[in-house]
DNA sequence: ACGGCGATTATGTATATACATATTGAAACG
DNA sequence: CGTTTCAATATGTATATACATAATCGCCGT
């Protein structure tokens, strides 16, 4: 610790993001309860053997993103879990769950092609028949389930997405760059999880959910339809805005 | 510079405080242009008499926020704006009731006049006590309960609605024509029925809700906090939006 | 001309250090 | 016994420094 030594010198991520997703990791387990006081910075300095200002600044992040409060004299304590915030912004799950401080993964479930049925085009707001994408992916923040994404993309306005997996890029981000859109919808709703989403979000049956469905058009085109399923607990909207004045 | 100067020697606030204002001030005005590229750290560094150390973390929240892109080697530039906090209007329950077709009817269940204790004040985002006005109502559609409203008044900022009683008419429309308000902040998340919102709501206890809480300012002035909660299937959200520029 | 390679450059991350500031707990005092 | 004061402590913010890493520019040889 006496000099300075190679960054990034031990296995994946830095060392600030180590000390962050650890410690989230504990908030999100519930094995430091809200109002447990975490240890001192001293005292992580000398767990992750580094200096006190690699240490501060990962507490400092989390104090921004409300996981943790820090006194001075006292301490850094977990906070009650009100203020998980997450903005609508957006709404691309990665920065979400990185400004939390936790590794971002994404899998894939399913994926299929298919001729829109009567639901696909209500969702989609489609009048005539044509081919759709259907994909399914999980988005994980560390090893928890964070968001269960369910996707409809419209072909006739997107032809390349037929050609793509899918696999290990979540559709979102592929899409934003390759089609400009003029226009969203959200609708924003709460549903109670059934057997199959509470198996893939890893809760109880019947648990609370947060539902964001967001129907995208591209010059009157609708390109695709989403619904992102949040478990209650890991999500909150944050919206913040000033009047319009007319 | 080469000495470690007192903290905070300038007016107000730190001075990594008055680079991210300054700078995220350009680009909100205008000043900077998406595509502009900003200066260099070592630029910025002889402009606010710092160390890079302090620039670099201002710039590299600037690029967590979203509001900037970093590229080694090249800089810094500000980035295309791609989308915007969605717009949720000011909800008046008794317009999204009558726009279903259905009766309206207000009905208060409690009213409580008390100094704050600490909840009210992290409610409110008040940091000294003071009276506040408590109040809790029923929202009705026809004959079955629509909405349960939870709201919290700061005295201080609204001083006639303590004579108020809001046994007819809710405090939304009351305090809205009374008090211009100059911002809000709206979180959203899902919710499991505890025992007394399920007696309220006459739904069962556990299921879901979609839960909107409300905070109001005027003029830096906290007014008031409100939760409506709704049971899952009476509601959803819908908010729209347009791409700010491409 | 053109493709590869090394030097340059700006950012990324870490260290050690210094001093400020808020808060607590205990000692000193009336 | 209550109050005031003071020192200890943990966090907050800044500095200077060191080295890593990625991307670009320009040189050079074919």
């Amino acid at each position: 610790m006496s000099t300075v030594e190679t960054t990034d010198a031990d296995g994946g991520g830095s060392l600030h993001q180590r000390i962050l997703s650890d410690i989230s990791e504990k908030i999100m387990s519930g094995a430091w309860a809200p109002g447990h006081r975490i240890p001192f910075e001293h005292e992580l300095t000398t767990e992750y053997n580094c200096s006190r200002m690699t240490v501060n600044k990962a507490l400092s992040q989390l104090a921004k993103a409300g996981l943790i409060e820090r006194r001075r004299r006292s301490g850094s304590f977990v906070r009650q879990p009100q203020s998980q915030a997450a903005v609508l912004e957006l709404h691309d799950i990665r920065i979400e769950v990185e400004a939390l401080g936790l590794p971002y993964r994404y899998e894939r479930l399913k994926r299929l092609k298919r001729r829109s049925n009567a639901e696909d085009r209500m969702l989609l707001g489609l009048s005539a028949a044509g081919s759709v994408l259907w994909v399914e992916g999980l988005h994980f923040a560390g090893e928890r389930p964070f968001a269960l994404e369910q996707r409809l993309i419209n072909l006739s306005a997107v032809p390349e997405a037929g050609d793509e997996e899918f696999r290990e890029i979540a559709a979102g981000p592929w899409l934003i760059g390759r089609v400009p859109w003029s226009e969203a919808e959200h609708r924003i709703r709460a549903m109670a999880a059934d057997e199959t989403v509470a198996d893939a979000l890893d809760i109880d049956p019947g648990a609370p959910c947060l539902v964001v469905e967001r129907r995208t058009w591209s010059a009157e085109h609708p390109v695709t339809h989403v619904r992102f399923i949040y478990p209650a607990e890991s999500h909150t909207l944050v919206a913040r805005f000033t009047p319009s004045q007319g």
